[in-house]
DNA sequence: GTCGATATGTTATGACATTACATCATATTT
DNA sequence: AAATATGATGTAATGTCATAACATATCGAC
């Protein structure tokens, strides 16, 4: 059933290689600006590599940021349903969590309306403890 | 055209006008050109009417589409926490619904991550009744 | 009327994303 | 091997979304 995935071309590499180390949300400009030096030269070099990770799960997209991070849970391709980010407004900090009342509840009204999810995303913005008043 | 609320100014009261009779999302610029007629120029025009209708619960901001849509409960003024748009790719319809268990998980899960929630959206795409296959 | 706060008008710019077209690499078919 | 198909890449141009900076106007409190 696992068959292994196939390998990331070039493009793709460097751009999931970029977004893992920063560990950080970045946006598809400043993965640019950091591709320069290794031949990157216009946007759609880091769109078309997101949109791959994106298809295979390697990557988020934060929707009310305009930006990427790489999926914090390692083996969570097969892991169905809403992610759950937490965002720190302060010092940019996000955090992923996977929560099965929120996903239960969101098919439960999802079918109530004979509603078809393809995709839900749960962004929660905020201040993290550490950035706490 | 319905009356306008009170305490909104003519360009406040002109872009919730346009956003309550599409009864759907509309971008910023969509906005301004149907406002053109009534003197708009500029985006800013737009914009900042739409960040003081949002401040009052006047309409939502649809973060997955740059779009923003007049709000569809009346009275929902008091209402807190986390509003789930329900929105279907293919007509573009978008219900709006708020849930009470989804609510109260998002505010457990920051409870114990000692997050302070500011803002929350859940969005949902997918396909309508209408517009299943 | 003066002052302060808020709203508005306008230009320019910044930030995010895609279209269109050309080229290159690789695998499959004939 | 040549022809073909497919997917990745390179590049320029454009389209779409949002804000900065500065000037002017409106309105209420005093």
């Amino acid at each position: 059933m696992t068959a292994p995935l196939p390998n990331l071309t070039k493009n793709q590499s460097l751009v999931f290689e970029t977004l893992a180390e920063a560990g950080a949300p970045l946006s598809a400009y400043t993965i640019l600006d950091q591709l320069r030096e290794h031949g990157f030269r216009a946007p759609l070099q880091v769109y078309r590599a997101l949109d791959k990770l994106l298809e295979r799960g390697l990557i988020h997209r934060l929707e009310s940021l305009n930006a990427f991070v790489a999926c914090q849970h390692k083996h969570s391709h097969g892991h169905q349903g809403a992610t759950v980010f937490v965002i720190c407004g302060t010092c940019g900090d996000v955090n992923e969590l996977h929560d099965q009342v929120i996903n239960d509840q969101i098919m439960r009204r999802a079918v109530e309306q004979k509603f078809q999810v393809e995709s839900a995303m749960v962004e929660l913005r905020g201040r993290c403890s550490g950035c706490a008043d």
